[in-house]
DNA sequence: AACCTGCTACCTACCAGTAGGTAGGCAGTT
DNA sequence: AACTGCCTACCTACTGGTAGGTAGCAGGTT
C-alpha cells in the first residue's frame, strides 16, 4: 500500500537531508537557517518541518546517516584478510577514499568535534570508539612482534586521524598555502600517497 | 594628559577581546551574540559597540591579536641557530607549547581553516605563507643533503600542521577516545613527545 | 570657588530583520 | 472520508545596530 507516497516522501526526505548535510558542512549549524535548507530544496520552511520535527531533530539524522555509512565503509576496509603494513596500508586507504568520496561529511564531523557534539544527542567518540579500540590493538600486536616500531598506539592513531582529516577540512585554507585547489583528484593522490609513505617511514625499519 | 582615562579605556577593550576571543572559540561566530560577550564583561551590548564599530569589527580586531602573537614566537623560534633534526625538533616543539598556552586561538583558528576566512578581511593563508615558505625551503635542503629522508615538503608540513593542531582544536572529542581529559599538562606532554618522536622515526634515517 | 564646555563610558529603549516553530487550509491520492 | 505534502499567515524570541540620555571627569574662564 502507498508505495508510491513512501516513495515520493522518502525522496523528499532524502532531498532535504542531502542539502542540509551540504549546509550544515558549509556553515555550521547555527550559520545554516531551515531556510536556507529548504530554498535548496525547493520548498517552504514549514513543508521541511513536516517531515522533520525540529531543526535539532534533522540535524541528528544527518548525523546518523553520515556515522553508518563510515562505521559500515570502515568496518569492511578493517575486516580485510590482510596483515602487517599491508594491512595498515589498506585501512588507511580506504580511510582517504572514504574523506575523498563525502568531504562534507567531514567537514561537519570537524564542526562537531570542536563543538564537542553540543547539537548531538548521541556521543559522537562512544560511537567511534569500538573501532578506535580495535585499531589500538593491532598496532600494538603489530609493535609487540616488532613488525612496526615503537609507538603509542592511542597517540599514533589520533595523529594519523589529525593528518588525514585536516587536509579535507581545512581544504580552502590548504588552496591558499599550496597556490592550488586541494581537492581536485591530483592533488588528493599526492597527499594520500605522502601521508602513506611518511606512516610507513615512520611505522617500518627496513 | 588624559593618561588615566587611557588607561581604563584600553582595560575595558582588553576585556571585551578576552571574553570575545573565548566566546568566538567556544561557539564560533554565528553562535555567539555580542549579548553574550558583552555580559561576560559585565556591561551592555550598545556599551561594548561602543568600543568596536561592530560585530566584524569585533572579530577582526581578535583575530588580528591572535596572529601577532602567533607569528611573533614563531619568528623567534625559526630564528633559532640550530641546525638540522635539532632545529625541526625546537621549531615543533615551539609549536606546541604555543597552541598548549593558547587553546582558544587554536579553535578560532582551525573554525577559520573550515569556514575559508569568510569573517575576515585578511588572507589567512597569505598571512602565514612566507612561514610556510621558508619552513618548505629548510626541509627541502636538508633533503638535498640527505640530513632528512625524502618527502614532498609542502604536504609534509600540511602533516605535520594537521598533526599537532587537531590534539587541541578537537580535544573535546579526544576526551572520549582517551577517557581523560587530553588537555592536561602531563597528556599534553604525552602527545608531545610522540609527535616528536614519530617524525624523528619518519625523517631519520639513523 | 563656581561655572561652563567637551569628552568618555555607560545606560535604557527602540528599530528592522530573521530565527525556529505552529495553526489551519487546500489539492490530490487512495 | 482520511491521509499526504505542501502552502500562507502568523507567533514569539532574539539578532546586530541605533537613538538619545546621563553620570563623571578634565580644563579653561570668570
Amino acid at each position: 500500500m502507498s508505495e508510491l507516497q513512501e516513495e515520493s516522501s522518502r525522496s523528499t526526505r532524502d532531498l532535504i537531508l542531502d542539502e542540509a548535510l551540504h549546509c550544515f558542512a558549509e556553515r555550521g549549524y547555527e550559520g545554516t537557517s531551515l531556510n536556507d535548507i529548504a530554498a535548496g530544496v525547493g520548498i517552504r520552511r514549514p513543508s521541511l518541518l513536516h517531515h522533520f520535527a525540529s531543526k535539532e531533530v534533522l540535524y541528528g539524522d544527518v548525523f546518523e546517516r553520515l556515522l553508518s555509512e563510515w562505521m559500515e565503509r570502515l568496518d569492511t576496509a578493517i575486516a580485510s584478510p590482510q596483515a602487517g603494513w599491508a594491512k595498515a596500508e589498506l585501512v588507511l586507504r580506504a580511510g582517504f577514499d572514504l574523506f575523498a568520496d563525502t568531504p562534507d561529511y567531514v567537514r561537519i564531523m570537524r564542526r562537531e568535534a570542536l563543538d564537542g557534539g553540543i547539537h548531538l544527542g548521541i556521543d559522537l567518540s562512544a560511537t567511534l570508539r569500538p573501532l578506535f579500540d580495535k585499531a589500538c590493538e593491532y598496532f600494538d600486536e603489530q609493535m609487540d612482534r616488532g613488525t612496526f616500531r615503537r609507538h603509542d598506539s592511542r597517540h599514533l592513531l589520533i595523529t594519523g586521524y589529525g593528518a588525514i582529516l585536516t587536509y579535507f577540512s581545512d581544504a580552502p585554507f590548504i588552496d591558499g598555502l599550496l597556490d592550488e585547489e586541494a581537492l581536485t583528484p591530483n592533488n588528493i593522490r599526492d597527499h594520500c600517497e605522502h601521508v602513506v609513505g611518511f606512516f610507513r617511514a615512520a611505522l617500518l625499519t627496513d
